[in-house]
Parts: structure tokens; C-alpha cells; sequence
DNA sequence: ATATAATATATTGTAAATCAATGTATTGTA
DNA sequence: TACAATACATTGATTTACAATATATTATAT
């Protein structure tokens, strides 16, 4: 039990997150989401990529379609439902909440937004 | 594999972060931790909490003295060492940086930090 | 006195998920 | 034909949160 564990633990957190995120943006082939991944600090291996993409895939929030590439195998390029849509807004609401309710704990005085700041 | 799942994780990831940062601001015992978890809409069960303080506390970033209770066994109230307060440092640093990587990620546009404000 | 309720610390077994290591398959090049 | 690069995928080990339960102490009611 070291702080690069409770690190990584805080990371692990926001994986599902950041993955939808990342696809919402656009369709993206797994090599791509480790690399936009790597690029904000929050690395994932494809032995945790893999299966997190096959769960949310199962779970209907992606689908995904075979590209040919120019050099090597084909492609699973991931794109999201309707559903996965829906779920991304919810996650994004929870991201939101609890980030607020963490900075409050930690007495981070952080911008409010307006609701807040208007509130009581 | 459900939305609640997912909700759950992202909360998991700060757990630890969020009991330092509790007992930080003050001694508590495992009650008042769990009180004001539930406050932060950051639930905790007990069964979590006390392997959670035992390994902070064999960690060396906790310690504890007995307290006799007017109602009720004794309670462990918990204070941090300085390795604890230092941990707590870094651990802060890392989630400063890990919302502003999530909220760039997530093209939330959030208020940015002076140098990054400056660079390029 | 004794039983019960309330409070508090603590452990056990289960399930979920990440990671490191490795496996399988396809394409291009020497 | 062999090898390297790319890409999808699985396996075993470890960690950890949770639900359920156990143990212990104090106050209260009978």
C-alpha cells in the first residue's frame, strides 16, 4: 500500500469515463484511445482496454465496424448507441457532482457554477 | 455491467484521497468519517472503511489513540502522521491534475491554471 | 442480577476489475 | 519463405469494495 497505488486507484476511477468520452468524439480504433489516453496522463494497457470495450459493447452503449488498414490487420473502429450516448450524459452529470463534492471536502474553494452560487 | 457500476467506480477511485483529506482537517473516529462521507454524497460501509484505516495506518500515514466514550466501547480516533500529511500533498497535486486531464479530455471547458494559461 | 439494545471495532468470503504476460492472426518486407 | 510490425484477444494473479457476520463494551429495562 503505497501512494502510487491510491494514485492509480484515482485514475482507474474515470477509465469508463474517459473511454466514452473519447469515442463520442469520434470513431476511434483501440491503438487510438491508448494514445489519447497517454496524451492527458491517464495510461490504460490493451489488456485492460480490451476487455472494458468488449463489457460496454455487450452492455449496448458501443458498436463497432471492421476497417481495412493500410498496413497490418483490420480494424475495430468503436462508435456509439444511442444508448451509450445517454449513459456518457449520466456519467458526465456524476463526474460533476462528485468532483464539486470533493473540492468542497477538501476545502479546494473552487469556482461554483451558477446554480450554486445562486442557491440559498 | 451497469451505469451504477461505473457511477460506483469513479466514486471508489477517491475514496482514500477523501479520508485523508477528513482526517486532515481534524480527529475523527470511523463514525465521523462515514457521517461525513454520506454528507459528500461519498457512501461508505464500514466493512470498507476499517482494512481501509488499518492499511493507512500500517502505510505510516495514520495513527490512533483510545478514547473513552460516555455511551458506549471506546473509539479509535485517528490523526495523520507527517508521512500521512505529506502523502496527502501529493495526493492532492494528483487530483488537481487529474480533473483539469479529465475536463480538457471531456472538452469541458473549465477554468485553466495560470501557466497553462500563458504556455504556448 | 440478567437480558436486551445501542454503539463500536473487526473479520470472512465473494465478486469485480486492472495488470502483466502471453497468444493468435494479418500484412508488408527482406 | 522467414521475419517484423500491427492489431485483437485471453489467462492468471492481485487488489479491493462490499455484504454479512462476529466480538466486545456500555447503558437501560425488567
Amino acid at each position: 500500500m503505497d501512494i502510487q497505488n491510491t494514485q492509480s486507484q484515482m485514475r482507474k476511477g474515470v477509465l469508463e469515463f474517459c473511454i466514452l468520452s473519447i469515442i463520442q468524439q469520434g470513431e476511434v480504433y483501440p491503438s487510438d484511445i491508448v494514445e489519447k489516453m497517454k496524451l492527458a496522463n491517464l495510461h490504460i494497457l490493451e489488456g485492460t482496454l480490451y476487455p472494458l470495450l468488449t463489457r460496454l459493447k455487450n452492455a449496448g452503449l458501443l458498436n463497432y465496424r471492421w476497417v481495412e488498414s493500410i498496413s497490418g490487420p483490420p480494424r475495430k473502429y468503436f462508435v456509439m448507441t444511442e444508448e451509450g450516448k445517454a449513459a456518457f450524459e449520466v456519467l458526465l452529470k456524476t463526474w460533476k457532482e462528485m468532483t464539486s463534492s470533493v473540492n468542497q471536502l477538501t476545502q479546494n474553494t473552487n469556482p461554483i457554477s451558477t446554480s450554486e452560487a445562486t442557491a440559498s
